[in-house]
DNA sequence: TCCATGATTCGATGATTATAGAAATATCGA
DNA sequence: TCGATATTTCTATAATCATCGAATCATGGA
């Protein structure tokens, strides 16, 4: 995962629309969800948020599937945790910027 | 630490200078680097690097102090500390994607 | 085949971002 | 005070990004 790639996915996910649509994915999980409903969660004309979900996807961010007329997204776990990781071992000084609630988890 | 603050903090790093620029702050530890020396690094002239440093600034990823005649600049681990925090949280399905890296480092 | 549905692509427009030279500001040493 | 140095602000320009209606494409049912 090479800085490119890592711009790519933090360009990708510093937009409102897209970073909403990002958490809602995450949180629909790997059963994803349609187009339709997303834009329909997020208030916002399908050609738009069609454009989002081209850049999440150009990222590796989002994975696509067609079910009937239906194209249902879902989150990329591999590629937030390549993003993460690269963060984590890039931008901080040895983990010392790690955020505790990652520790936590781990501990438990 | 609302949306809009990770929005700004991800447009802040979702660019090859700055994402530069930030990386070589965290390698230079809280001391911290000089303007100009991170010009010189990054090979970019120097009005240019000011309005990258200026939106890493706003973003709240680097502080910045007056020494002399030089504006030393130094990495924020809090920020990114609470960006990180946040994606983790928010977009990773209950840490399924943390990353393995945070986890070793978390138990040694 | 024909129509309705779900989604993407196209095209035009406005807004934001990046670049870098020139001018301005702040600090220090002579 | 004057000149040199370090940096930012100003200004203009080019490039990229965001928005959204209209047109197009793919699918499934009557």
């Amino acid at each position: 995962m090479g800085p490119d790639s890592i711009i790519r996915s933090l360009g990708a996910l510093a937009q409102e629309h897209r970073l909403a649509a990002f958490r809602l994915l995450v949180q629909a999980g790997p059963e994803g969800m349609a187009a339709g409903a997303l834009a329909d969660a997020l208030g916002i004309p399908a050609s738009s948020l069609s454009f989002h979900l081209a850049q999440l996807s150009h990222a590796g961010l989002v994975s696509q599937r067609r079910v009937s007329r239906s194209i249902i997204y879902a989150a990329d776990y591999a590629a937030m945790n390549g993003l993460l990781s690269y963060l984590t071992e890039n931008c901080c000084a040895g983990g010392s910027c790690a955020p505790a609630a990652t520790a936590e988890r781990m501990a438990s």
